[in-house]
DNA sequence: TAAAATATAGACCGATCGTTCTATCTAGTC
DNA sequence: GACTAGATAGAACGATCGGTCTATATTTTA
């Protein structure tokens, strides 16, 4: 059997450290409300730091398959579904939870490269990479991992324009450009099969 | 006279934030390292979040000046600045002291957009943002502000994943999608002078 | 129903947090 | 040389931090 207990304080930890941050969120206020006893806590985990990881890979498991199911709902083709990241990307941003991108903190607050927590947000920046890398080769460009990683860019760089600086038109700013940039790789692929 | 107690106090804690983030530093390892008494911090600021406002908005000062002279020494043609961006950027990322935007890294310590601190992370992409438009601008595109904000998504993109995902490349990555986007506003600015 | 595992409340730990106070000392001004 | 403003070291404040311990109660499993 897995704990529920456990399951409820990741939760339950999970929006709080999206809430207000890491360090700001104290185990006493994490206990209170899961309702939950404080060596509950720490009989399931080792130290606030290990929940912290349990949270954050929970975070990265659930983001990841809203997005790619969100994604894969709205469109059929490869194409279509290269655009509707960004739909997804606006729709997430105009959420009233929205506190930024959890990996994109956690990498301010511990901010050394060799801390775990890091690498878990390093770790999930790179899945969502090789999503987008998936659909660009199915797309059927022939630069389909330089086209990834421009629309990467333009993702990380509207969800924090859409944070730090409060802009609404974040993602339909994204999403234009990467039309663009599709249609660029596309005339490219096109060029290339003319040869 | 301006006090150099005072700044050096903001420099020595402009330099501990930067490298492990505000909460993590502490008062007491300011004062140690700035070798300033306990009280000198607070002749001058009214708490550490004031000294925090003060650190942030130094950062700004020096980094926007440092960021425009660079761009401005390396071209004299508001294209070729644009593309000096990219480089400069690169120069950044690449430093040993890079940990990343500190006023992304602040928004993301104080989350509540009625911060103070937050306004002024806000504040500074504003006017990153307001430097790269009058850029676009005299570069003579017809959609200057358009442009502006895809550079600008590209440029917050590649310092998230410079950061995060430890991409060495981002900054490089960043030029050439802004190469493109260049071109395109051109291709567009001259098609609509042609009519 | 007995045994074993898990959860409980709450006291307690030492460390650190941001902040205040005091009393002494140093530096610059008249 | 007297006065003033600023800086000093360091004790002390209450609050909170993450983490431990214990003794009791509840639940799960056999």
């Amino acid at each position: 059997m897995v704990s529920r207990k456990r399951d409820h304080l990741v939760d339950t930890a999970l929006e709080l450290f999206n809430q207000d941050g890491f360090h700001a969120t104290g185990v006493d206020k994490i206990i209170e409300k899961a309702g939950v006893a404080r060596m509950t806590l720490y009989n399931h985990f080792k130290s606030k730091d290990e929940l912290i990881l349990a949270a954050l890979r929970r975070r990265d498991e659930k983001f990841r398959n809203w997005f790619m199911r969100t994604v894969e709902r709205q469109s059929n083709t490869p194409q279509g579904r290269l655009m509707s990241m960004f739909d997804a990307l606006g729709e997430w941003i105009a959420g009233d939870d929205f506190s930024g991108c959890m990996f994109i903190n956690a990498s301010a607050e511990f901010s050394c490269h060799d801390n775990p927590i890091h690498a878990v947000a390093c770790e999930h920046k790179i899945l969502i990479l090789k999503y987008i890398q998936e659909l660009t080769t199915a797309a059927g460009v022939t630069n389909p991992e330089e086209l990834a990683g421009e629309l990467m860019l333009l993702i990380e760089g509207a969800i924090v324009m859409a944070y730090v600086a409060r802009d609404q038109n974040a993602a339909t700013r994204a999403k234009k450009t990467a039309e663009k940039l599709l249609r660029l790789s596309l005339e490219v692929s096109r060029t290339d099969n003319g040869n």
